[in-house]
DNA sequence: CTAAAAATACCTGAAAACCGGTAGTGAAAT
DNA sequence: ATTTCACTACCGGTTTTCAGGTATTTTTAG
């Protein structure tokens, strides 16, 4: 299976260039830090699969799975990501890419993975499974997502001021107060906010808040 | 030189495994995906070098330099981080790390670093030397820091920490547990920062730790 | 017009935050 | 040497949040 690999890190790359180099069945044909580089040279390297970082300064990993899967959709990819986010992995599963492996993973996961894809099988990481499994984008337990964008589209205009009111500081009584609505009603909105931006608690929606501009 | 290695992506902590085995004159005693775990066991390793990754979820690169050179200011503590930030790197510094590094360095880097650290000099990546020479940090000494650094000035360390992990929504019991305090204590702590920046309550502190850059 | 969405209001119980203390230790400063 | 300060820890009581609801009215969209 002869592989390339593109990460803008190039320890990142080194280390793992190491790993691929020590399991079986592995032909590594080159590294890249510049996606644009790899695309431009895939045509004569002719790799079976491509590992393809996902957070990328100039080419996103994603960009460049649609590139290749656009040009040579014989060519596999496989993204390699920091996080487990549902619409992310959507998104690239609608691009048809042939896995999603997370930077926590371990060289188990790896071998396997590598397993996988020589007998034309998708590789995920068992983390990515499981969230496949377990139903869809409804994650509130485990882990609080980090860097997913949080537009405040889904929040009615009422939602947005109830959040301006509790990122400035202000009590549920005195939000009540502001808004000319009872404390019940306050309350009401900030749980069907915290519902909907994914927040377990203020700190989270006052950082959310404070992010989107509205403080 | 005895080296722990300290990151919360395993494939990236085995791929740095294998480029340190590598170096002459390094020996790799324990890898950690858990900072908690490399802090709580750093004791009966007795490591020279710590290196530390800078992002991490529970236990920051920043707060795991912090605890070593406070519990064992002899050990050599580098960051390994993906950003050229000076605000960071200025941070960093003042706590005493002995070197940053980034991702985006290749291994040759990496070796030169280690000579570095072997003649108890600091190391730092080339980018981040040129941006050191450039300017910027010459003024140590004084507490006059660029940017704008929101007045965290009362805040002793500890309760700066504190305030971090606040403003990133954790409750006083997860608080505690990332800080290896009570939650009592994380209590007093949380009492006396509100005390120090006249705030009321959580979104007060979250506003103030987002304006300052904490988060 | 009607159905859906938004906005309003209330209830309950467990958990957490909030606020007033007190108090020991160890390090640093005067 | 004594004081000061940071850090640690605990107590007790009050208030607020938070996570489940339920439910009515108003507005919006098809």
């Amino acid at each position: 299976m002869k592989i390339i690999l593109i990460d803008d890190h190039q320890l990142f790359l080194d280390g793992l260039g190491l790993i691929l180099d020590s399991i079986e069945g592995v032909e590594l044909l080159e590294k890249y830090t510049s996606p644009e580089q790899a695309i431009r040279l895939i045509e004569v390297l002719k790799p079976d699969v491509v590992f393809s970082d996902l957070d990328m300064p100039k080419l996103t990993g994603k960009q460049v799975a649609e590139h290749i899967k656009r040009v040579h959709p014989e060519i596999k990819v496989v993204i390699l990501s920091m996080h487990v986010d549902p619409t992310i992995i959507k998104g690239l599963l609608d691009i048809g890419v042939d896995g999603y492996l997370l930077k926590t993973d371990d060289i188990e996961d790896f071998e396997h993975a590598v397993k996988l894809l020589s007998k034309d099988k998708k590789a995920f990481s068992p983390a990515v499974t499981d969230l496949l499994n377990s139903g869809k984008t409804n994650s509130i337990g485990a882990g609080t997502s980090f860097g997913n964008e949080h537009d405040l589209s889904m929040l009615s205009n009422r939602e947005k001021e109830v959040l301006t009111a509790v990122a400035q500081g202000l009590s549920t009584k005195a939000l009540s107060d502001k808004l000319c609505i009872s404390p019940g009603t306050a309350e009401t909105h900030r749980k069907n906010i915290m519902r909907k931006l994914d927040a377990n608690n203020v700190a989270d929606l006052v950082r959310i808040a404070v992010k989107a501009g509205l403080v």
